[in-house]
DNA sequence: AAACACCCTGACAGAAACTGACAATCAGGT
DNA sequence: ACCTGATTGTCAGTTTCTGTCAGGGTGTTT
């Protein structure tokens, strides 16, 4: 049935970073690379996310397109909670992108979901992290791996200064926690986001290393 | 087209509290019943949660089932970071409704997911809830809404009793709040769970009372 | 228990959609 | 200009789908 096809399609596209040509996709569905074209027209003519390039092949927009899911009444209650806890500890990027996903949610699940329109589980006010925090410019680096300068005031008001791999984020109570790996001490290297004076990042990469991952210092706790 | 047919149905569903019968399916779609019989056997081998009762009509199965929804970078992880923030701040069982959510989503997106493998955002440790904290009773009386006897203490130590209306949680950094309607004293109350000393959820159901809701509480904030 | 509302499935003839093969066109690279 | 690969249009044959009809079952209300 064709339906199934298109949905097959679907997860072809969703679990490879790379582009798949449409005859790749005809052989693993066992069809002609003609039926692709067509079935392509048909999911872009029902608004899914795909693209395609001559010489390249088809994949998702960038991004991430979920399937349709199903959730239970806690299931969404948690996930709801979970992002009114980002909008109100993040900075105003981080608050954006999870008023976005609230926003898509809304959109599908309309008039008929009382958790929007009447939660049982809300947020308390808390330190909201300020545009100055540095948070989504730590977090850009971070993702784009560049090798950032910091200028850290530890808890007796002195002043270091340090070029580090940012790795990762952590949120606590109260403050954004950047993680990073010092290359100077070889060494995982902790900087509450309220104490580093200011940053620098700088257009060195720097590449993935086994040991030295966020990953790896979650790990470790 | 009958693949959009089969979204539109589930659309329709998605959009009623109520049972909704073949026969509006099929005047609102322009197909006959017949039809509408076979697209939902169609539904339901495709796994979609849709289940019809006869003299009552279809519905989608208790719960939330969401359409395919696309996200960008940022919004996903703030919707993870989010997840992972219940996952810490609530109690077992919210933190398994979470990691539900978190298992379903893993299993769409698959192995090219690095948020999921990788992340970038993680949440500190923090105080979690105990299961002796109540918060899922007390989440299960709101929900229900049946008043709730509580025997409070209060910051110097002191215990009293009331009968009160739950009305909602508030998760701050250390602790959750119950926010309830107390009927003596006709206003708002907080109750912090760690100084609940004890409660008792009663029988009696509660209506819906204009002005006495949680979302007349948050509003007021 | 009876009446009403609604779900359900099989069979069949006709209609609609789909498919693969082939040809033509387009786009990018050499 | 030529080559290669992607894309679209066309067509005949195949497959799927549809509505009608018949027959059977379940849930709710009076």
């Amino acid at each position: 049935m064709r339906t199934i096809r298109l949905f097959s399609i679907l997860d072809v596209l969703r679990g490879r970073k790379r582009p798949v040509s449409a005859q790749v996709l005809a052989d693993s569905l066992g069809v002609s690379v003609r039926t692709i074209y067509r079935d392509i027209a048909t999911l872009q003519s029902m608004g899914a996310p795909v693209r395609g390039e001559g010489g390249v092949g088809y994949q998702i927009e960038a991004g991430f397109f979920l399937p349709p899911l199903h959730f239970e009444q806690d299931e969404l209650d948690a996930l709801l909670l979970g992002i009114r806890m980002v909008t109100a500890r993040g900075d105003d990027t981080l608050g954006a992108a999870a008023a976005r996903v609230l926003s898509k949610i809304e959109t599908v699940l309309g008039d008929t979901e009382t958790s929007l329109n009447q939660p049982l589980l809300a947020v308390g006010a808390g330190p909201r992290q300020a545009k100055s925090s540095g948070l989504t410019d730590l977090k850009s680096a971070t993702q784009r791996r560049l090798k950032t300068k910091v200028i850290y005031k530890d808890d007796r008001g002195q002043l270091s200064e340090r070029v580090v791999r940012p790795l990762g984020l952590t949120a606590f109570e109260a403050v954004w926690v950047l993680t990073a790996w010092c290359e100077t001490r070889e060494a995982f290297r902790n900087f509450r986001l309220d104490r580093i004076a200011s940053f620098e990042i700088t257009d060195q990469r720097f590449k993935r290393e086994p040991g030295k991952e966020f990953n790896d210092y979650l790990r470790s706790l």
